[in-house]
DNA sequence: TTAGCATATCGATACTCGTCGATATCGTTT
DNA sequence: AAACGATATCGACGAGTATCGATATGCTAA
């Protein structure tokens, strides 16, 4: 197994996971899930661009009519990403008339950003 | 289409990517994937896990060996995640003897950190 | 009401990925 | 040399995902 000099401190498995005891591993199962998920939300180049445009965007919003041709895909899938983007909580999106505005939501990665230490 | 407004704003599809034109597109297709791929790498809990065992560590590295028992996968798998850490560029590691330590990579989450705004 | 457009959903397909048992590789020990 | 233990690789399987054509939904205009 490990070398000698430090076997006190070898981190033991704990599946009691609940209230307060589980100290020696650092990331609880679900905050590695949640956090796992926002990652994953970005894990894909076209959402990244995606988000790319909607946070450049002068007036802070996008019509997601003006979405589909820079990013070179079908709507379909345009909106797919879109819908995953807002589920992470990454954009938030309101409708005005027939069409759908989108604008990043900052907070969102400044948070992700303070939990990369 | 979309609003008339700010119609001159319109983000519009460059497929010449190549020298210093296209700047209507704020994130490129390259620097996307780039991106997209350490995303790719921290969006499995299991390796956020790993990762968050190894950055906490009092001696800053941890002995593969002792990483199996409290991730509670199979050695395989276990390995197969550090694999993908490790060419992401998450973590370094150095074989002594029959073991073989990680240690964490803190610019590399730095970098990404910044690159979030 | 009907026609037309923007957006979302559905169904299908191809591909990627997480997982593990089995096996290979390699250093250590006897 | 032979046996053993730690780690990596291989092969396979199941689950998830990116993509798109077709279709549904919903708003607007005639």
């Amino acid at each position: 197994m490990a070398p000698k000099t430090v076997k006190a401190t070898k981190s033991k498995s704990e599946t009691k996971v609940c209230c307060g005891t589980a100290r020696d591993i650092p990331l609880s199962q679900r905050d590695a899930d949640e956090l796992a998920s926002v990652f994953a939300a970005l894990s894909d180049p076209v959402r990244l661009r995606l988000l790319s445009i909607i946070s450049s965007a002068p007036d802070g919003e996008v019509c997601a009519c003006d979405l589909v041709t820079p990013i070179g895909k079908s709507q379909p899938t345009v909106s797919h990403h879109l819908k995953i983007l807002f589920e992470a909580g990454l954009v938030e999106r309101e409708k005005r008339g027939v069409w759908v505005w989108y604008r990043a939501v900052p907070e969102r990665l400044d948070s992700l950003a303070s939990r990369l230490h």
